[in-house]
DNA sequence: AAGTGGTCTAGACCACCTG
DNA sequence: AGGTGGTCTAGACCACTTT
């Protein structure tokens, strides 16, 4: 991992200079869509670094449909995603609804925490990939916009993942804030099943609503270094308060 | 456009590599999760390509979630997003419903198809960002596997955009499937939201099951070299025959 | 110490697009 | 014709991991 001035963390030059082109070019509409980056020729320029690493930026960013790049013009900036009143959640981004609320300005609050130290029963074994009656951790809270429910998330962990102080000392409201903050756990890829539902009486009730009415259950399995998962979570979204999109990449075949 | 001896296309030949390596190596299981990939230099000389371009295929995989590079080791295979019986639908895909089923061996049929050519709506016009009442043309259908019926679509595109008998005549049940395969609309990304909802008659009585049931509301806009979009899709599709997922990366800030 | 990926140099040639 | 991206050469040095 190297640090750079602004105290981030990255794991290559590529990836800072990924992240640069998008703050000084793309995020302040510096290059509005469809217009062109400067040239690989000037980038390496800019940032004091070589082609290669130009181009490894760029093609990541061709590959997260920020640009398209034509042969013999330039890495054309697509449009992005349209933002609205409702948090926009971008499903394939590894980050806790409460990051995607903080960047909004918005702040999600956290009622009716229970912490629980029990064993896995077959459902959590299966996504956890442990053995039946391992100790496991369960964390379950409402999550709240200015006072109106939004969500109900419980997450699952293996209680020997990390000590329970240290989580508790550090939780603000998203398991998975608190584990992304901790390097040595390596959290780099999750599998996210999207599956609508409708609400029962169950957590209709938590979520201070009638029963009926349409949800989003998001089903999130995180991986870090080891092949085994290292949290399992479980959030049940109005969708009047979000919105959930995501850019869609054409790949060519088998992959 | 570049032709590969498969006659598939790609837009550069890192792309190909891409694909190579993962249908060498990884589709197969040949090299399982957990393992490493060649090195680049073997990969070099098993495609016969400069080590830049192995670079760039690797850092595709990379970006798509199909490997994880480790500085000092390797390119390490990660699992695959895992199977079920139900139609694996990967949302960060541009790829029709009819290819993902027939990907897994499936076909989905069409019925009560309805062609109309009307004008555009102010919903249509801020979609398709046309102005309202310039003509559209709207494709209706429900989709069917093995004569039940699992998804209600729409498409909506501007009337110009493509001969309505060209259309017709290569169209098997996807709009989509006929603009892809038309290099010259250079379709290469959409954006989709995903929306739970409750079934209402209308939409139920067409899929021949009860209201108040949970279906997923995909609404999606497909953009090609142009700003303005090409299609507008939507699909309400009931969730007992589908299975909607999506690997999340970790991103570093503001990407 | 040996192997791997990350980055760099300093060019080069090609294909492509625009003026 | 000149600029752009795509690919290549033939090295090099560094940081990292494993043995």
């Amino acid at each position: 991992m190297r640090d750079t001035s602004q105290g981030q963390r990255h794991a290559t030059l590529a990836d800072e200079i990924c992240d640069r082109i998008v703050a000084d070019f793309i995020s302040g509409n510096k290059v509005k869509a469809g217009q062109l980056l400067p040239s690989e020729k000037d980038l390496t320029e800019t940032y004091s670094v070589s082609r290669v690493t130009i181009r490894a930026a760029i093609r990541s960013l061709h590959e997260h449909g920020v640009v398209r790049v034509r042969n013999g013009v330039g890495a054309v900036v697509l449009p992005q995603l349209s933002a609205t009143s409702a948090l926009t959640h971008q499903l394939d981004r590894l980050a806790s609804l409460d990051t995607v609320a903080r960047e909004a300005g918005k702040e999600l609050q956290t009622e009716e925490l229970e912490w629980v130290e029990t064993v896995a029963t077959p459902n959590v074994s299966t996504k956890l990939r442990l053995p039946v009656g391992d100790p496991v951790i369960a964390i379950r809270r409402c999550r709240a916009l200015k006072s109106v429910r939004v969500a109900w998330m419980v997450d699952w962990l293996p209680a020997g993942l990390i000590e329970v102080s240290t989580l508790k000392s550090e939780f603000e409201g998203s398991v998975l804030d608190v584990l992304l903050n901790h390097d040595e756990f390596e959290l780099s890829y999750a599998d996210l099943e999207v599956v609508p539902v409708v609400l029962d009486s169950e957590i209709s009730n938590r979520l201070n609503v009638d029963p009926g009415g349409p949800a989003l259950y998001l089903d999130t399995v995180v991986f870090g270094a080891e092949v085994r998962p290292d949290v399992w979570g479980q959030i049940w979204l109005l969708p009047e308060h979000f919105r959930f999109s995501i850019r869609r990449r054409r790949q060519f075949p088998s992959r």
